[in-house]
DNA sequence: GTCATAAGTGACTAAATAGTCATTTATGGA
DNA sequence: TCCATAAATGACTATTTAGTCACTTATGAC
């Protein structure tokens, strides 16, 4: 038989007992294999976006065979699905790097979240660009739908569940709080995107300082008001 | 001959003389046909997005043979470009209502800046979704991407032009004003954007009020610090 | 080494989509 | 009414892309 790759099985006393199944050496392959995909299908998808990218471009750019892709993911969507919720996992950790001190100042929180995106921005510029295409695709109304949605709500959530502490309030207004989360989201990912077609890369740079506080009061207002 | 659709020359004495050519029968018949084909185009390309809609889709929506697609466009990214030039008008023209009275506080004007944007957003849900797409078709590095980034270019022009008599300074920082450009569309952008898949419109509604506030206060200082 | 199994391959077929053009329909002038 | 010209058409061909599968290569157990 030969079936496309599987993924173990984790039995239950591997979840109790074993720390570590010890990868083989064919598993490894299969990795490597895996890894050379995403990393060739992000390069391809942030430069022609998702729905204009092909399989052949794909696999071409990884210098692997086009069976080889379908061993691994069923189709774009599939593997575009699996690096939205990897970007968005990699945004996060960047989010969750402030430890939750309950000493923290709103304003060192909301801080805290224009230095991460920006710091996600920088260093994941081709994932920024994917989660902008991914973010966009959603309300136009297809397929997969939640596949692409579910990282989305995932993030919002977390900016959600961090800022909470702050609302002050013994009722949670779920509206009030989505909002700002929103807003947050909103604010830093538009300008980021304007400035990336609008803004020399340096001048972006000097732009964070002054952005830093107009970002942090308003927001501040916003959610206090 | 059977050639596509003349574009009429305006000879001079049109210019200087007549008021209108007026459109024979012919020639409002094809504007029709060209008209529902735009109209159909901007409805696919707003569900479907740019990349993922077929010359099919569209005739078939407009109710038209795509031959006679072929008689007034080239491709589908050269009906997109009409498309994103035209919402680009719909949105200057609403930024450009407000008439440039010079009593105008800075405040005033970024109040109207939030007001033209919603308005936008409300009224013209598809253009805003197109233009969505379209801004970041463009650093996705690829062809005929003059036609569709200048008119991006032609807004932050906008922008800057009715801030500058307000930046109170001899020397105009071009950097300084692009910056504040790139932050009121991207605000305002990306809080749409993230509201339309994480808010019900009542409740995009009822943040306009709130975000008003803290738009104007976090701009006007973003802008005069 | 040899055998069994999984991973990888790329030429192939099937399907979708782009783009063409001979023909039909509508318009406007004589 | 008749003719000349432009607009519209959709069956057609060409091209592109998705997806398959018989085969090759690598791995691991014995």
């Amino acid at each position: 038989m030969d079936l496309p790759v599987q993924k173990r099985i984790e039995s239950l006393d591997t979840l109790v007992q074993t720390p570590e199944p010890a990868p083989s050496r064919t598993e490894k392959r299969a990795a490597k294999t895996r890894n050379k995909l995403l990393k060739a299908a992000l390069d391809i998808f942030s430069e022609w976006g998702v729905d204009a990218a092909t399989i052949d471009m794909i696999t071409e750019r990884a210098d692997l065979g086009k069976g080889t892709f379908y061993r691994h993911f069923t189709d774009k969507y599939d593997i575009a699905g699996v690096l939205v919720e990897q970007a968005i996992d990699h945004l996060l950790g960047l989010l969750r790097q402030g430890e939750p001190q309950p000493s923290r100042s709103l304003e060192d929180v909301l801080e805290h979240f224009l230095n991460a995106h920006y710091a996600f921005f920088r260093h994941h510029q081709d994932e920024f660009i994917l989660l902008f295409q991914g973010r966009l695709l959603l309300k136009l109304e297809r397929q997969a739908t939640d596949r692409l949605e579910a990282p989305f709500a995932r993030y919002l959530e977390e900016i959600e569940i961090q800022l909470v502490p702050y609302l002050g309030q013994k009722k949670v207004d779920l509206v009030r709080i989505r909002r700002l989360a929103c807003a947050v989201a909103g604010f830093v990912f538009g300008f980021f995107s304007f400035a990336m077609i609008g803004m020399e890369p340096q001048d972006i740079a000097d732009s964070i300082k002054p952005l830093r506080q107009s970002f942090v009061k308003s927001l501040t207002l916003f959610l206090t008001q």
